[in-house]
DNA sequence: CTTGTTGCAAAGGATTTGCACGGCT
DNA sequence: AGCCGTGCAAATCCTTTGCAACAAG
């Protein structure tokens, strides 16, 4: 189950980067903590956790498990980057609700079937897509009617 | 023709809000210029046409202009907020080329139902969503092979 | 030992805001 | 006249970077 931890040393070990402290310390917490983290609130979440990590460090060492795979950067629309983990996780796209943002991952094959057809329309070769759907939850609409 | 212009200033009356030059300005340009400019990148354009604005005024009405339903946010996820024509324009979701960058509008019927199905199968009541393909236009394509 | 890494604080880019002045209604 | 809008510059938010001390290979 520490697949990624491997995955990871091995990404620093062929691109000749260093195996630290701090590096194995964001990727543990990275794994265990909730999705969808900020940059900043994942530095917080640290600290809270009584983990020394320079702030720079944990934005750097985001970036560097989107390229080793292990996370990958998502992003709301409200301008701001937030990480969820990437690494033995199929795609899914973001179901999201505007009251209370509580976040779901979903798939639908479908579309993402026609999605190829549609960017082959066009003459595209589709690389990626990112798809966020916006909604009110049946939780909040009940407290809504009531 | 001038549609988004009595639009907006209906939108201006019915919130006392007050009709200015530099409104009726910024409204101008952005139904003529490019699509897709960032407020930074609009700035600029309206000083390239001579006009003179302050920047933080083209700020201030880009997000009027969306409150009025003129303009809509965009978000590639590169962190900068663009802005589109969004009066008297049907939804569209966005075909971006990785390498060019050029951005097609684009719909397809069959997405949309099938979106509006996938958010009701976990209860949600849908109000909007942001499709974003990305891949490689066919020009890239050749280009890249040559 | 050589090179990459850390942490701090300063820099940076995008956007917002405080404030005094000027212009709508 | 009163209130909103404008423009400037300063402030803010998120993120990146320079640099000197430090640690991994």
């Amino acid at each position: 189950m520490n697949d990624a931890l491997s995955v990871f040393i091995e990404y620093l070990h062929q691109n000749s980067l260093k195996d630290t402290p701090q590096r194995r310390v964001i990727l543990k917490h990275f794994l265990e903590g909730s999705e969808h983290y900020s940059a900043e609130e994942f530095y917080q979440y640290l600290r809270e956790k009584g983990e020394e990590v320079g702030q720079a460090t944990v934005y750097r060492t985001l970036k560097l498990l989107c390229s080793a795979g292990i996370a990958k950067e998502v992003n709301f629309g409200d301008g701001i980057t937030r990480f969820e983990v990437g690494y033995g996780n199929e795609h899914h796209d973001h179901l999201i609700c505007e009251l209370c943002h509580e976040n779901l991952e979903v798939l639908d094959e479908d579309i993402e079937a026609l999605q190829q057809v549609l960017a082959a329309r066009y003459g595209y070769t589709l690389t990626s897509h990112r798809l966020y759907l916006y909604g009110i939850c049946p939780r909040c609409k009940s407290k809504a009617s009531s």
